[in-house]
DNA sequence: CCAGCAAGCGGACCTCGGTCCGCTTTATTG
DNA sequence: CAATAAAGCGGACCGAGGTCCGCTTGCTGG
């Protein structure tokens, strides 16, 4: 329509909404071929070493592919573009913090109050992000996709529901979204780098927020 | 420190913080040459008629440089990267917008209560940005600048200015950086480009949210 | 075991943002 | 008006992300 569109043919895109390929709740792998999946373990090895080696801000993708012992097109046909293989990095423990709020212990999992699981929730992302922060930022699709990414929706959808059951009479996509810009890679990069703020004045301002949306309003 | 760092003399940028180079409140413009304010004018007027011809994001630095007849490094010059050239096209709206809520009439400017200048605040952003939406998407700047850009600083400290008055007792930085969040061009892209909804929606969405957010909590 | 064929591969290639540096123009000052 | 310093200029150049397309390789059914 308007977008320049799609670079490689990879799997089922033509139908609906674009498919993200992977770092979604759940495995999903659509059967990659043996040496496409030795491959792509390769890259993932690669790529995570020369992260921790030089810093993510002076990995190219090419270093990567070199490192792998891979054609650069490989890289880019398994993982789309560099944010497809940044955010890769971050699938591991993406999907293990997803098992936790979907379906792990209270008060992040299911069993707590919605307020208590929404307070649990942001503090998590807080530390998650804030320890990985160069990863993060780096990852970050740019801005027509940011909220369309697998793990933003699945984040997104359960802020939402959490959000639904506590303020049933609010307009709960517009709150969960604010909600979602407090935990967003660059604001947490900017307040605690730039401003130096401690983590825990994030936290409290979490709750704080939390409160705040959770509170019935007069009107 | 980390980054690459300055791409070119340009002005006095040692001194602490990197001071942009227009975009702020007033003109402050540091004196041009006779020859550089000429090609400045002929730049922001090429890329402004590139931008309605061929749509923001088929506006190359290079086509910009040769429709003004103008050498490349010019561009670069003058307005630092695309970011800012791109800034530069919106600089005239933001001044007016700046001058409005800074000392413009009630609601938007003094005079008003803080809650209701919010209120009119947000509206007003929500529209500006609106109709302009692929400008302000495009001239977003990255992760590291988006918080220290002149526009959004001056934006930034005038909702925080507002809520401290409104809501003394909070935490009145991150309840800012929260709002302004809602106004952030990529949220509304998806919001009204994505999802489909109508800008109204959005309106009332910060109505509420302003309304949570200067309501007194409970602790 | 072989043939056929998708899926995968890889590196040459392109584009575009950004940089460098030797040359030109402008302002200043005596 | 000359001399001079500084500000500006511009296009060759570079690096990195992303694409293309002819070749290779692993699967599958006969």
């Amino acid at each position: 329509m308007s977008t320049p569109l799609p670079p490689f043919p990879r799997g089922q895109e033509p139908s609906g909404a674009p498919v993200p390929l992977e770092l979604t709740v759940g495995p999903a792998a659509p059967q990659l071929r043996a040496d496409a999946a030795r491959n792509r373990a390769r890259l993932l090895e690669a790529a995570t070493r020369l992260v921790e080696e030089h810093g993510v801000a002076n990995v190219t993708m090419e270093a990567v592919a070199v490192a792998a012992s891979v054609g650069k097109g490989t890289v880019f046909r398994r993982f789309g573009d560099r944010t497809g293989l940044l955010m890769a990095l971050l699938d591991h423990t993406e999907q293990q913090f997803q098992a936790a709020f979907l379906s792990g212990p209270p008060p992040l999992g299911p069993g707590a109050s919605p307020a208590d699981r929404l307070h649990a929730f942001g503090c998590r992302v807080l530390r998650e992000i804030h320890d990985r922060l160069d990863l993060y930022i780096a990852a970050e699709p740019d801005a027509s996709r940011r909220f369309s990414s697998a793990p933003y929706r699945v984040r997104f959808t359960h802020v939402a529901m959490l959000l639904r059951e506590a303020v049933p009479d609010a307009d709960g996509v517009l709150l969960a979204q604010t909600l979602m810009g407090y935990l967003e890679p660059a604001l947490i990069h900017h307040l605690t780098r730039q401003c130096g703020m401690p983590l825990e004045r994030l936290e409290s301002g979490w709750h704080d927020l939390v409160k705040r949306t959770t509170c019935p309003v007069s009107d």
